[in-house]
DNA sequence: CTTAGGATCGCCT
DNA sequence: GGCGATCCTAAGC
């Protein structure tokens, strides 16, 4: 058990085998939360990733310890959390793209403004903003409040696909999610 | 069903 | 000055 280990997985293994194991583990903000569905990897040597091509003012908690969050601002207005992984100064971390709702939906449906369910959780922006993710929580350790994380339960079965809009590595098959699942935010090939 | 455009911030060339 | 790891709305077919 090293220090990046937390509910039996090893952050600091590469960021598209932490992004398969966190399909069916369950995370919550103040509360307020769900079971991820869908996951993408970036890592260091990847040219569709952030740290891509080093360490910058917006970038710098992908090079911290693993097991920690990543948040940054989408097109200026959406905000996506990341888990970092990897070994300290590598830059690789796990975009969490759904979840499926599990816990404080009435929150959920008032950050959101809208009753269906499905509009709550099913992209990275829009999960940011039900589960009140922001700038604030970037570089902040997963395993302590606001944050709290829970193990897969049962058999998880995982399929894999393409990543969803970026324009470099689009073949990389780096976007992951629970077989069968009406939570992703598109449905895998 | 598919496509197009706008919102709006911060990094990069 | 350009362009995103996005989302929403509106219009076209």
């Amino acid at each position: 058990m090293s220090l990046s280990t937390l509910i039996g997985i090893d952050f600091s293994a590469p960021s598209h085998v932490v992004a398969r194991q966190l399909i069916g583990v369950t995370v919550l903000v103040d509360g307020v939360g769900g079971r991820i569905v869908e996951t993408e990897a970036y890592d260091g040597e990847d040219p569709a990733s952030h740290s891509y091509t080093g360490r910058t003012d917006r970038n710098f908690a992908m090079f911290g310890p693993p097991a920690h969050a990543y948040v940054y601002r989408s097109y200026g207005i959406h905000w996506c959390l990341n888990f970092v992984c990897r070994e300290e100064g590598h830059g690789a971390g796990v975009l969490i793209r759904a979840l499926e709702p599990v816990a404080g939906l009435d929150a959920m449906r008032a950050r959101r403004g809208t009753v269906d369910e499905w509009l709550l959780c099913s992209g990275p922006g829009k999960l940011c903003q039900a589960l009140g993710v922001t700038r604030a929580l970037n570089g902040h350790a997963l395993d302590s409040a606001p944050f709290a994380l829970a193990p897969a339960e049962g058999d998880i079965e995982v399929v894999a696909g393409p990543r969803i809009g970026i324009s470099k590595a689009v073949d990389v098959p780096w976007r992951f999610g629970l077989a069968g699942s009406r939570w992703v935010s598109k449905p895998f090939r």
